[in-house]
DNA sequence: GTCAAGATTTGTCATAGACAAAATCTGACT
DNA sequence: AGTCAGATTTTGTCTATGACAAATCTTGAC
């Protein structure tokens, strides 16, 4: 029933209690204290209490290396690196992961002024532009070429801590007004396959979801989407009782890899097998250990 | 590691490994363990390694107990009940909570039809009605005379645990398309006052928030909506940077009494004096005790 | 009814040991 | 040089139990 305060200001700077960490990091509280114990990193103080009180800069080593892992690394060599050497190998990594944006091309004109837009709170502008550039565009090469990497700009602003949080929230809802409207005038669907789009509990994030259903809508399939987190239980019923033939699901970069690929193996285990699962987003997992009968989008 | 299988099949029945029911009950695994060790429920077989495995009637029963505790029951007392006591006090939740719609008033006609639409997951008949319905009364009428009233039905028939998740969520897409949809089609915005809207962070119940923007936006305000759930520190920072005149919130019937009051409390104290706060939504305490300083609205 | 003080309930945090799955290393063999 | 089986290390999650503060209920006075 522990709801005091998660986030102390003492002193200088601002501390997060674990369950606050495991939230903003997705590292589970078993595996911080364990690293703790093996690796003497992450370091918390304690509170009066013995509990774990983590300094931001140690939250944000621990964001970095969790970037460094979904690359591949493991966390016993990452552990021992100084913060220096380890920012070289993400510097390393995400030259290796996004080239074009650092040095092949410059960061695209118009993503770049979309991104000072929602920093200077221009929502209406932003909106104002987005659906022009969906109208100019095409809702095909909207999504692919605007919205998706326009996402991921965003979410790597936000990991990095440039964003505050309502300006997540601003640019969120102008791009869910934008891509609602333009999927509402898609013509009627055909009656190809019917498709139930939603996310797995522990996802909030429902841009990828509308980004799919633009896509799929585009395509002819028949559309339901379920709305962000719903219980893998009541996927299983809802696709029964709307006769689906796929189940598209899409993951955030901030979604917990196991949580992301035992969902995926439940779901597979409990859903009828001529129901196809469709899976896609930004997880790094999804890419680096794609699961057997799911077949994964990148884009 | 542990990637192993955590769904097993075993004899007759399936069981779930304490993360799998972690993700499918939205309990800890720290409760989990808990109540177990003090209440004998649940009561998990264990593998050969001495690890739990959860029966699946087991997860339906916590599943039905989270609902009841949603509802406000508290877990000491529903753990010692009987499975068809269980039952009766989730019919019981019924009559406490809607006398007028059983005795006093009969149902109306076209809300009863929307809900025999949603029980028999007939989506895009439902989504047609609504958008009709919309088109012939006209937004106002239509939010007050159908979507309020028809978002109480189901948010009670959810306590009454006659809908499952996966209904409730078709209906919130469904009325979701049909708001936003309408909200586009309102002519530009005047000038007068800029309205912010959103929810605290325990609230998840977007609906709300879209009724409200629509009849905001009917009167001719700027309406900006920063979606559902966003800390306080930056519903003060976003109402800063838009210079918003009017902050308004929603809230639904399962938020904490006390949340809601603390949290407008707060919200008052860290907001510029000349930003006026308004409440709305089916909360009872906003009703009950009105705090000072914010406006509450009932419809 | 409303409020404060006291008692109870309840979720989360702490500790440390154990173990299987994944990842890496080793050496033999095409 | 590449591939494969087997040994070794790494790593995340599980186990158990005790502790405690916040939330909630109960009680009694006004």
């Amino acid at each position: 029933m522990n709801e005091r305060a998660e986030v102390l200001g003492v002193g200088s700077g601002v501390q997060l209690s674990i369950s606050a960490v495991e939230r903003d990091t997705g590292l589970s509280k078993d595996t911080l204290r364990v690293w703790e114990r093996r690796y003497g990193f992450p370091n918390p103080v304690r509170d009066a209490l013995g509990e774990r009180l983590y300094p931001v800069e140690q939250v944000e080593r621990l964001r970095l290396i969790r970037r460094l892992m979904d690359a591949g690394h493991r966390p016993g060599k990452i552990m021992r690196m100084k913060p220096d050497q380890l920012q070289t190998l993400a510097d390393q990594i995400r030259s290796a992961s996004t080239p074009r944006l650092d040095e092949t091309h410059p960061m695209r004109d118009d993503l770049a002024g979309y991104m000072a837009l929602i920093k200077r709170h221009q929502v209406e502008d932003l909106r104002r532009a987005l659906s022009q550039s969906a109208l100019r565009l095409g809702l095909d090469r909207f999504v692919r070429e605007v919205a998706a990497p326009l996402n991921a700009l965003v979410g790597d602003a936000w990991a990095r801590n440039q964003f505050e949080i309502f300006e997540e929230h601003l640019y969120t809802e102008s791009m869910q007004v934008v891509l609602r409207n333009a999927i509402s005038n898609i013509p009627g669907p055909g009656r190809s396959p019917r498709v139930l789009l939603t996310t797995f509990p522990q996802e909030p994030h429902g841009l990828g979801l509308l980004m799919a259903e633009a896509m799929l809508a585009l395509e002819g399939c028949r559309c339901l989407s379920l709305g962000v987190q719903t219980p893998i239980y009541d996927i299983t019923m809802a696709a029964g009782a709307q006769r689906a033939d796929i189940v598209a699901l899409s993951f955030s970069a901030s979604m917990n890899p196991n949580h992301v690929l035992d969902g995926l193996a439940e779901l597979r285990a409990k859903l009828a097998q001529h129901v196809a699962i469709w899976a896609g987003g930004q997880c790094p997992i999804l890419a680096r250990r794609p699961p057997p009968d799911v077949r994964v989008f990148s884009d």
